[in-house]
DNA sequence: GCCTGTATCTTGACAGTGTCAAGTTAGCTG
DNA sequence: CAGCTAACTTGACACTGTCAAGATACAGGC
């Protein structure tokens, strides 16, 4: 159980899992390669394979930690915010923001199309991605069923595209094509604004 | 000029654009490789480099096309519209997500990061890309300008507002997190009913 | 008509990727 | 201490983008 030992790592997953982390965040998404990951971690190209099915496997649970860290973040953004809705959703949206713009590559990996699309996302992340998503739904429907909305609305579409406007932003700063993070707070706070404006 | 020519191919660049947009529909951004392309229109793996300088000059040029095809769409799709404003933006929008349904690997490649994050984009792309956005914020400008809008509002992050949240509709759908895009039309719909409620 | 230059295209090669098969080592259980 | 199994390694394969050097065919000037 020392540190030296040359064959047996001890703790491979986690250290792989850390490593990744810290790979992902170097050289984004693309620069991760199972190759370089083995090398940082100090052991041969193959020895992942043993603790993940696949590099989508391992992509897989990378996520996962990303959802249960941007939880961790809201949750904490928003302990203090019971009585006011409106200070209440800001918390939440600057929360959501900043975990965005300060892990850009998580917030990619996590809402990519590199999970999502193609292969089939694991299991675990399925149920920590939907969990996160519902926590968001009822965040929002508690916001909006105590307001006077607009005839033929339906409070669910409007949570669901309040999420949509988060995550475009978030996507146009991430993908570069919103250079400036400074721009996309300004723009965000005015899409408070107008859900305010229509809900209080 | 005839067809058979072996190996001069007399319009290899065209030829090219358009196996890689048959390509891009078929097996999607990350199946798209040169070799493959190559191999389809009937060349050898590094003609294309006589053509286009890299990959990524390859993927900015069938980027801009898509621009301009998405230009198109919705310059038709607004041609009998100039009276009424909301039956305008519906046409707009409309236009634009059934665009980014029908052809969701070629938006993903014009408006995702493997153009605009890493690698510099083409000056090209960044044209026609750019003239895009100042039309579309042109357009919900005239909009927004003749409303009543919440105290401290300011248009132009409106307009960037409600085109996150119309590119943050796509990105759901294409990426696979909304799979269905009936529901995305629904959704689409409480955004615009929203907006009409604030402005009209 | 021919000769030459140049754009076009080809073959060969290299480093890098994910992943499978088969062999090696170490630690735990009986 | 024997043996079993999980952990890890080396070798190999197909695939990727891209460079260097050579082959081909077309366009111009004589």
């Amino acid at each position: 159980m020392s540190e030296h030992s040359p064959y047996h790592h001890g703790d491979l997953r986690e250290a792989l899992l850390q490593g990744a982390d810290d790979l992902l965040r170097e050289r984004g998404i693309e620069g991760l390669s199972l190759r370089k990951l083995a090398e940082q971690v100090g052991v041969s190209r193959t020895a992942p394979y043993h603790h993940f099915r696949d590099k989508h496997d391992l992509l897989c649970a990378l996520a996962a930690r990303g959802f249960a860290h941007l939880e961790t973040l809201i949750e904490e953004a928003q302990l203090d915010r019971h009585g006011d809705l409106e200070s209440g959703l800001r918390a939440f949206v600057r929360a959501y923001l900043s975990f965005a713009a300060g892990h850009p590559e998580t917030y990619d990996l996590m809402f990519g199309r590199t999970i999502w699309k193609s292969g089939q996302p694991t299991q675990e992340l399925r149920d920590v991605a939907f969990r996160s998503f519902r926590r968001y739904v009822e965040r929002i429907g508690t916001l909006v069923e105590q307001a006077r909305l607009p005839a033929g609305s339906q409070p669910l579409r409007l949570a669901q595209a309040s999420w949509a406007t988060l995550h475009g932003l978030c996507r146009l700063l991430i993908d570069g094509i919103y250079v400036n993070q400074r721009e996309m707070e300004e723009v965000s706070e005015e899409s408070v604004r107008l859900m305010m404006a229509v809900l209080a």
